[in-house]
DNA sequence: CAAGTGCCTTTATC
DNA sequence: AGATAAAGGCACT
């Protein structure tokens, strides 16, 4: 099946799916191989055409950011030459809409990683605890279920490499798998109140619980602090905080969760209703240019 | 090549 | 409130 899309609303496969918001999709070729919930499929972009097999059209367009009003977002993130400059360089970039579940917990892990370890992790996760699909000559794995991860012991969730995280996705494996929580609850509530209810969860944190939102949850409020969007403030938009405030997180690694909050509303506010769309902008291109 | 640093942080403790 | 330490292990320099 194709998609056609209109150029005047850009898309970008590769910079979709290469700028760290999901941590398991394979290129083989010019096809991107992916498995959502226990449907495996593959995409690929050529020019304005987006083609793909084994998977419904409404799925793509909803998963790939494609129901977003897109010329409208670039217009109200753009507010200055950092942006801009990101949004140039990698215009396209959507944010997904990924599976709540297996994205709580694959940022449950994200915690104090790289992105290539996250993805380590995450494939010995789904080889040991997931079923395995065999697709166009390829083998993948599913998302293990919070059944799977709620019966497995810490010590073999240990062994997928996730260290101390292990406890904390066995917590949450667990309050979810018990409670039969069903994510789909947090679409229809606020931004705020949504973002409580996920600190509940072991291992989640304001960093975690706003990419959960953003990148599952369709929160395109949500602003993500990690260590790169905090260079990138320190960067260019220093001068919208007291120098006493800069000073002091400039001296150190970790952010206070007081701290976070104030990094996270300015991004929100100055960036607006889709902040969330600057961040990621902000944060690829930081990562890239490197 | 060894050793050090950094990683899309959270939690516990004081 | 805010500072500090601890918690895998891997990739990169």
């Amino acid at each position: 099946m194709k998609i056609r899309l209109n150029p005047s609303c850009p898309f970008n496969l590769n910079a979709t799916l290469c700028c760290g918001q999901a941590f398991r999709w394979n290129k083989q070729g010019e096809w991107w191989y992916g498995i959502v919930r226990e449907n495996a499929f593959k995409i690929r972009q050529i020019g304005n055409d987006l083609e793909f097999e084994n998977v419904e059209m409404d799925f793509v367009k909803s998963y790939f950011g494609l129901y977003d009003d897109f010329p409208k977002i670039l217009l109200q993130i753009s507010e200055d030459k950092h942006i801009k400059r990101a949004v140039e360089t990698f215009k396209g970039l959507r944010i997904l809409r990924q599976d709540p579940w297996e994205c709580l917990i694959s940022y449950i892990c994200a915690t104090y990683k790289n992105i290539s370890a996250i993805k380590q992790m995450l494939s010995n996760l789904c080889k040991k605890f997931g079923d395995r699909i065999y697709f166009d000559g390829y083998d993948s794995y599913t998302f293990p279920t919070p059944e799977r991860l709620a019966k497995a012991t810490t010590e073999e969730l240990a062994k997928c490499g996730l260290g101390y995280r292990a406890k904390y996705i066995s917590k949450t494996a667990k309050m979810v798998y018990e409670n039969r929580y069903e994510f789909e609850g947090l679409r229809k509530i606020a931004y705020e109140k949504a973002k409580e209810e996920l600190l509940n969860f072991p291992g989640v944190g304001l960093k975690v619980a706003d990419c959960v939102l953003l990148f599952s949850l369709g929160k395109l409020q949500a602003f993500p602090v990690d260590v790169w969007i905090k260079r990138v403030i320190l960067k260019y938009y220093a001068s919208y905080f007291p120098n006493e405030f800069i000073r002091k997180i400039s001296g150190k690694k970790l952010l206070t969760s007081s701290e976070y909050k104030k990094l996270n509303l300015f991004g929100q506010r100055y960036f607006g209703d889709y902040a969330g769309y600057a961040q990621e902008y902000l944060y690829h291109y930081e990562r890239i240019k490197r």
